[in-house]
RNA sequence: GCGCCUGUAGCUCAGCUGGAUAGAGCAACGGACUUCUAAUCCGUAGGUCAGAGGUUCGAAUCCUCUCAGGCGUGCCA
């Protein structure tokens, strides 16, 4: 609809140029908005004030011009048009025309919302992506949610997504794992001279151990490790930790109803002979220096503020080094857009990652790839900070987080901010079934609607399809509203994909929940008038099929009966 | 010190990439169930958009500076 009023004004400007009644000539970008109050209108259009300017012109007369050449024509859809403020045109709908959205949700169904504007282009999207040195935690969780549902906003905005997870299955944390693995097989404790320093102390530790001793097997993706059993063997002992923890990881992911395309191993861009590759690359071309014992790259050619060391003294590698190696696979593989997903705490491998794939002069461009980074996640139980420490073991899982408030609400919760934001993951409130849960304000409108039908279905009463539906006497405030939001789900979902956000998405969907309980409090649906009743039914079956759209993208469910 | 993020109603946060009188949910107060789910709705009240400059027809939004908080600034990831 927004569209159509968009190339209305584009038509009637084009005539002001050919008739000479605008001199500029210069075709301006139109922007149409909402207006902020409803008295203005359904659509605003700012194009006059933009143009004084170029035309040397008051923007009311630049408004007046443009109108007059619009030509809506008989069968239009606009019903009034006027110019108001400092130059605002303002353009009032026609109820009839309205009924143009909810044919188009019913013939989209499940796919309404769904755009072309990625045109098939391909994109990857990293995300998770944490160390197999133990369970998911709460952080992790916010970044599975978002992770997970932009790539459900790119792949609903047309393009063909990736998902990837990347395994830290190499480096001093894993070495780290596996001496604390082997300390709890030798029953030494946290506190005993021998503990490793900097070991990793939680309970689930414990459990690796004693199942390492069991001689127990697990399968992690094409992975499968029976454990030796000989305390002594640390490679051993490596390999079970890192399959145990990535097998409880992908468990918690599955719980979390997170799925990925593609998991890559770091330790087989060491197999591979790609980190080697890359260093040799890097020395080549003149970026590096040796100092102190290491090998240092020269990032402040890039943007950094100092530079970094690649290879300790110790002959290993620091962990940016595979990240670019693993990136530079990333764009031999083809994917011109890459968009990381991680916390704001490793903020600093942005630089360090760019910096080296630069180096590598390689033809990649400079902001590639690009990040979305979310901020800390701090839990409030009781009214306190729920302290996390991985290191002392006291921590609060993604598992944990599922279990005790229930998927759809943890997934929602974790959504309901924007990335940038700092997030208060509140349990007490993400487990009340009450009015201040917005979870449950918003399934409940879907649920509403769904007994509704029930009730009609009771009265011998179908919900009907658009021929039958007498939708031409729609009308009341409260319907064309919510018609309205219906009709603005496709720009929604485009500008929430564009832009990595998926929080525009729950808010969206507390509007249009809010309307739709308003429209129910003022509206009877089912009544006297069949006509209207058939028309009301069919307006909340492109409601619920919305609801049900906009919650599928954030992967919560849309119950029928609550 | 430097880099990134944040600062909007008592609280938690939106604000559609520069538009009209800055919004929502909690909390407070007052109302609405003989009715398709009261897990809901309606109304009232609540603001120096952290502060100061600047850019222009127009700024919560863009630029500079200041203040406050978070994260980073490892031969950890």
């Amino acid at each position: 609809m927004k569209d159509r009023v968009r190339s209305l004004v584009a038509e009637g400007i084009e005539r002001c140029f050919a008739d000479g009644s605008l001199a500029s000539n210069q075709m301006p970008a139109i922007v149409i908005e909402k207006p902020a109050h409803a008295e203005h209108g359904d659509f605003a259009c700012t194009v006059a004030m933009s143009m004084a300017k170029a035309e040397r012109k008051a923007p009311r007369v630049i408004a007046e011009t443009i109108v007059k050449h619009i030509e809506n024509g008989e069968g239009g859809i606009i019903g009034e048009i006027d110019i108001a403020g400092p130059g605002f045109i303002n353009f009032r709908i026609k109820n009839e025309a309205w009924s143009r959205t909810l044919v188009a949700v019913e013939a989209a169904g499940a796919n309404f919302g769904r755009s072309c504007a990625g045109e098939g282009h391909k994109v990857q999207v990293e995300f998770v992506s944490a160390n197999p040195t133990g369970p998911l935690h709460i952080g992790h969780g916010r970044g599975a949610a978002i992770g997970d549902t932009i790539c459900r906003l790119l792949s609903a905005s047309g393009f063909d997504v990736t998902r990837e997870f990347y395994y830290n299955d190499a480096g001093a944390q894993i070495a780290n794992l596996a001496l604390s693995v082997q300390a709890r097989c030798l029953g030494i404790e946290p506190g005993d001279p021998r503990w490793p320093a900097d070991g990793y102390q939680g309970d689930y530790i414990k459990d690796v151990a004693r199942s390492y001793l069991n001689r127990e097997t697990v399968d992690a993706g094409d992975q499968h490790v029976t454990a030796a059993g000989d305390p002594n063997d640390l490679d051993a002992i490596r390999r079970f930790a890192v399959a145990y923890l990535r097998r409880e990881q992908d468990q918690d992911l599955l719980a979390f109803d997170v799925h990925f395309d593609v998991y890559s191993l770091e330790s087989s861009l060491y197999t591979e002979g790609r980190v080697e590759e890359v260093v040799r690359r890097l020395i080549e071309n003149g970026h590096t220096f040796e100092q102190d014992g290491a090998l240092w790259l020269r990032t402040t050619d890039f943007g950094d503020d100092k530079d970094r060391v690649m290879r300790k003294s110790d002959g290993s590698y620091t962990y940016f080094v595979p990240d670019v190696a693993y990136h530079l696979a990333k764009w031999e593989r083809g994917f011109t857009r890459v968009i990381n997903e991680q916390g704001a705490d490793h903020h600093s491998t942005i630089t360090r990652v760019r910096a080296g794939l630069q180096a590598l002069n390689a033809g990649i461009p400079q902001e590639w790839p690009e990040y979305v980074l979310h901020q800390m996640v701090t839990v409030m139980r009781g009214g306190e900070e729920v302290k996390i420490s991985k290191r002392a073991g006291s921590y609060v899982t993604l598992r944990d987080l599922i279990d005790e408030v229930g998927r759809d609400a943890t997934r929602f919760f974790f959504l309901m901010r924007k990335p940038d934001s700092q997030l208060v993951f509140d349990i007490d409130l993400a487990k009340q079934q009450s009015l201040e849960n917005p979870v449950y304000y918003v399934q409940y409108a879907h649920a509403r609607i769904c007994s509704i039908f029930e009730a009609a279905c009771d009265r011998g009463i179908s919900v009907p399809s658009f021929p039958d539906a007498h939708v031409y006497l729609l009308g009341t405030p409260e319907e064309i509203e919510l018609i309205k939001l219906i009709g603005s789900f496709p720009e929604v979902i485009e500008g929430s994909a564009l832009s990595f956000e998926p929080h525009r998405i729950t808010y969206y969907l507390q509007e249009l929940a809010g309307a739709f309980h308003s429209f129910y409090n003022k509206n009877r649906v089912i009544g006297e008038e069949k006509e209207l009743s058939s028309a009301r039914l069919f307006l909340l079956k492109c409601v619920a099929q919305v609801l049900k759209n906009g919650l599928a993208l954030l992967g919560v469910s849309a119950p029928e009966k609550m």
